[in-house]
RNA sequence: GCCGGGGUGGCGAAAUCGGUAGACGCAAGGGACUUAAAAUCCCUCGGCCGUCCGGCCAUGCGGGUUCGACCCCCGCCCCCGGCACCA
């Protein structure tokens, strides 16, 4: 073998056999263990970038591991191919997204390959394929049926920079999670998914998805926003209007001395007295106002401020009447757009109250924490604040003394006894908005007849192609609408004129289901032009082959990013209930864990006159343009804009692939943020070097001649083989502690190494060391591992070779070090046999000089001996 | 404000059914090899005190429980992320 480690000719090599063999080819249906390991497909952008290569080596590593201990492993990859960057580069650089596409993809698979990902490539999908998308198209005009999409006109998130509409997930802060600009509600005509429908399995799904991290469980919690009360309604009076209100806190009905709604709510017109019309016209534009010129960003803290409406609303149980107001902390898009306001028992309502001078009136009593059972008096002349919090009912008639919980119940039994108000359920959630005023998406298989309405696309006309002769212009609106020939089309009903539907889907959709694609590859995925019709049998069998489906799924491990925490993951588990429900598959939730991996993050630096600097623009802490002194930044996440990326491309040209995966893993642990540093890529550049010259001194060695055990130094070295196939294995399990998985198999060569150093190294003990060394490495540094197996006279490659095992008796320890503590502090440490007593650990530690000197003579008043570990003498 | 994660050497990080704090790596310093450099190899490396043996301090801060606390409990501070007038 060569002396020197030559990463590029190793990695080239084993690439080239890895295609030729179809080495991780895998079919489903075999006896035997399966596992999907998945990471989250990634966007054509043109080049792959750091957060794609740890995402990548993460599953790579697990991928890889499974299969070499005898899992049928599914490792496939693909395209989340349609989206405005495809868009945007046509309309900059005409050219045509679909080429555009094409050639990123072309280029992005071959980065992966450089990588050394073990990927099945024949199940390869690209959603911008009409193969993939008339699937879609198909799923939705079933969507259609069930009623789970549906059009509705209403006010919906526009983003004028995109020119497209966003779903309430794609807005952060008031502004476009893509491009980063405000966002305005403008009214339009659009499909929705009704996601909704399926909040409470959503949300219920989330306790048994133990894989999870428990924050993006929270956070799809949150987003769902569950909430129990129930629905009152108040008559207005003189009137024969009703608001109706939603509340959590039925309890606190009777403490009710106002009512709030919202400035838009569609009943404010007719609620207003002659006499406040003025006042509340001037409030509602002023707030229209501020709002339109509010940035993202901007303090949403404003102060509670409210107009009286004139109105009065009457409570349920013949009450006394209760002024309404219009008020700006009241949201329409939640409840019923307005509130019951209590202000005894809600800080809003209690700031609302004392601004305007509004009575206050305790309804719940907080108990006495000093006196178990007796309660406290509230005085809304001196309370300073809401009291929240449950306790016992009081002023509330025939309630007095219900607990909070039995009155909320009891109230709204009465309520619904009275008619006036029931038990309900809200949800923070909204319905999808899917539809999408852009060319690259797949377009929407509907169309609009003048006679017969609006009609979904028939199976047997499907799909519906996207054009590829669309002018982009930029120009805003949907650029399919500009395309005649798209446009005009015939009714699938009466065959009359008709128009398409020119908005196409949210990309999200694609991404809802492609996991399952994977798992059942469309037989005719290369097909185009009428090939692409549905076959009476494609349609019989529905879009995939269930056995296949369900053979793989669930997902066994899914990898990705944290920013998909409420999008994707929580739209694909939607999507997959679904299916489920239209008889596609029969799962519930598609990844049964998941690991959201931590960002690639980088130093910056910066000056003062000439911005963010890149890291050759940096000399001596000095920008080199001006010569003044460079600010060293935070160490954030890698962006062009800050200048401190690193490029995959020239990492792998300097060090290999199985430097750039080793450095990825080792740095930190996968789902933690990673600070990327050169001297560490070294580092790990080093350690490769130094497995190479290992393998190349113990090729040399006279092969293994007697049964000799190595004597005391051959025994420990066969010892640490063992405990490090032992650590390894469990590191990289289900936890992924690949970090410390690296660091051991880097302490298991630094005591090999020391060996054959050593006056006794032979080769009988060194090689199966070295040669577990080759391969714990093997999922780590592929390449690498595969060409050191090679060399040590393997003829079978390391991918196809089982993981090994270890043997418990041989990890196990002779001697250990016992700690001799007196009084809980440090004093001493003895070497004793492993398997010593309680007794004679005892007597061991009592003997020892330092601790005889730490006693100083004192009589032991206890000790304590934990076996195995240490010996405490208290006096 | 609420929820989640985190705070350990010069740096990235280890170690949590409570039992040797700092594995592994980086940086730094010293040495070997070399005409020299690179590469490689060896040694030192939390702070303070001490001649070695050793001692004291140290896991964000303050308390507590315990023979013993990075780990458990109580009260705070700071950082990161998510949500945020959700009735």
């Amino acid at each position: 073998m060569d002396a020197r480690y030559e990463p590029k000719v190793v990695e080239a090599k084993w690439q080239a056999r890895w295609r030729e063999a179809a080495a991780f080819r895998v079919a489903g249906g075999q006896p035997g263990k399966k596992f999907y390991c998945l990471e989250m497909f990634p966007y054509p952008s043109g080049r792959i970038h750091m957060g794609h290569v740890r995402n990548y080596a993460i599953g790579d590593v697990i991928a890889r591991l499974r299969r070499r201990q005898g899992f049928h492993v599914l490792h496939p990859m693909g395209w989340d191919a349609f989206g405005m960057p495809a868009e945007n580069a046509a309309i900059e650089r005409h050219i045509h997204p679909a080429k555009w596409t094409r050639t990123n993809i072309a280029y992005m698979r071959a980065q992966l390959d450089q990588l050394g990902l073990s990927i099945p490539w024949e199940r390869e999908v690209a959603t911008c394929d009409p193969a993939y998308y008339r699937w879609e198209q198909l799923l939705f005009t079933q969507m259609v049926e069930r009623g789970i999409a549906y059009k509705r006109y209403g006010e919906v998130n526009w983003c004028d920079t995109c020119a497209t509409v966003l779903a309430n997930e794609q807005v952060e802060e008031g502004a476009c999670w893509r491009c980063g600009k405000p966002v305005r509600l403008k009214p339009l005509d659009q499909w929705f998914l009704k996601i909704t429908a399926y909040a409470d399995e959503l949300l219920a799904g989330l306790d048994t998805l133990d894989g999870w991290p428990e924050r993006v469980r929270t956070m799809q919690r949150n987003w769902i926003g569950r909430s129990e009360g129930a629905r009152i309604r108040f008559p207005v009076a003189d009137s024969a209007a009703v608001i109706e209100v939603f509340t959590t806190r039925p309890d606190t009905l009777f403490g009710v001395t106002f009512l709030s709604i919202a400035p838009e709510h569609p009943l404010v017109e007719e609620i207003t007295s002659a006499a406040q019309r003025p006042a509340v016209a001037a409030f509602r534009e002023r707030l229209a106002r501020q709002r339109a010129e509010a940035r993202p960003g901007d303090e949403v803290e404003v102060e509670k401020e409210g107009v009286f409406t004139g109105a009065y609303a009457l409570p349920p149980g013949g009450r006394e009447q209760v002024p309404i107001f219009v008020a700006n902390f009241v949201l329409m898009g939640y409840g019923t757009g307005a509130v019951m306001a209590v202000p005894a028992h809600d800080q809003r309502d209690f700031d609302f109250a004392r601004k305007y001078h509004l009575p206050i009136r305790p309804v719940i009593l907080p108990p006495d924490p000093d006196h178990p059972g007796a309660l406290l008096p509230l005085d809304p002349a001196t309370m300073t604040a809401a009291y929240e919090e449950e306790g016992v009912m009081a002023a509330s008639g025939e309630f007095d003394n219900l607990s909070s919980a039995a009155g909320r119940q009891a109230v709204v039994r009465w309520l619904a006894e009275r008619g006036d108000g029931r038990a309900e359920v809200t949800y923070r959630l909204r319905d999808w908005g899917i539809s999408r005023q852009r060319y690259w998406g797949t377009p929407i298989p509907v169309v609009y007849c003048a006679t017969c309405g609006m009609q979904t696309v028939p199976a047997a006309e499907l799909p519906v192609v996207l054009p590829e002769d669309v002018a982009l212009t930029g120009a805003g609106g949907s650029p399919l609408a500009a395309c005649e020939g798209f446009v005009h089309t015939l009714c699938p009903k009466c065959g009359g004129p008709a128009r398409r539907e020119t908005d196409t889907f949210d990309t999200f959709i694609e991404s809802s289901w492609y996991f399952l694609r994977y798992a059942s590859p469309d037989p005719r995925r290369e097909a185009t032009g009428d090939a692409l019709r549905f076959t009476p049998e494609e349609l019989a069998r529905g879009p995939f082959d269930r056995a296949a489906v369900d053979y793989w799924m669930a997902v066994d491990q899914y990898i990705g990013g944290i920013e998909h925490a409420v999008l994707h993951l929580l739209y694909a588990r939607f999507f997959t209930k679904v299916l489920r429900d239209l008889g596609h598959l029969g799962v519930d939730e598609p990844f049964a864990r998941l690991l959201t991996q931590g960002m690639v993050c980088k130093e910056t630096w910066r000056c003062a006159d000439h911005g963010w600097l890149l890291p050759e623009e940096v000399t001596e802490g000095r920008c080199v343009r001006c010569g003044v002194s460079a600010e060293r930044g935070r160490v954030t996440k890698m962006s062009k804009s800050k200048k401190n990326v690193v490029d995959p491309d020239a990492l792998i040209d300097r060090y290999g692939a199985d430097t750039a995966r080793l450095f990825s893993l080792f740095a930190a642990p996968p789902e933690r943020d990673l600070e990327w540093n050169e001297e560490g890529v070294e580092g790990c550049y080093r350690f490769l070097g130094r497995v190479w010259r290992l393998v190349a001194q113990v090729v040399t060695l006279p092969a293994a001649t007697a049964d000799t055990d190595g004597g005391e130094a051959g025994r420990a070295l066969t010892r640490r083989l063992h405990q490090t196939i032992r650590k390894v294995t469990r590191d990289c399990g289900e936890e992924f502690h690949l970090n410390t998985a690296i660091a051991a198999i880097m302490e298991l060569a630094n005591a090999a190494q020391s060996y054959l150093a050593g006056p006794a190294g032979t080769g009988a003990v060194a090689r199966p060391a070295v040669e577990g060394i080759v391969h714990l490495l093997n999922p780590f540094a592929p390449h690498l591992t595969e060409e050191l197996w090679a060399a040590l006279g393997h003829p079978a490659p390391l991918y196809a070779t089982p993981w090994p095992g270890f043997d418990e008796e041989l990890a196990k320890e002779e001697t250990i070090e016992l700690v001799c503590q007196v009084n809980g502090k440090v004093r001493s440490r003895l070497s004793v046999a492993a398997n010593a007593g309680q007794a004679a650990l005892e007597a061991a530690a009592l003997a020892d000089p330092m601790v005889q000197k730490w006693l100083a003579g004192k009589r032991p008043r206890k000790v304590i001996v934990v076996p195995g570990r240490l010996v405490n003498v208290v006096v």
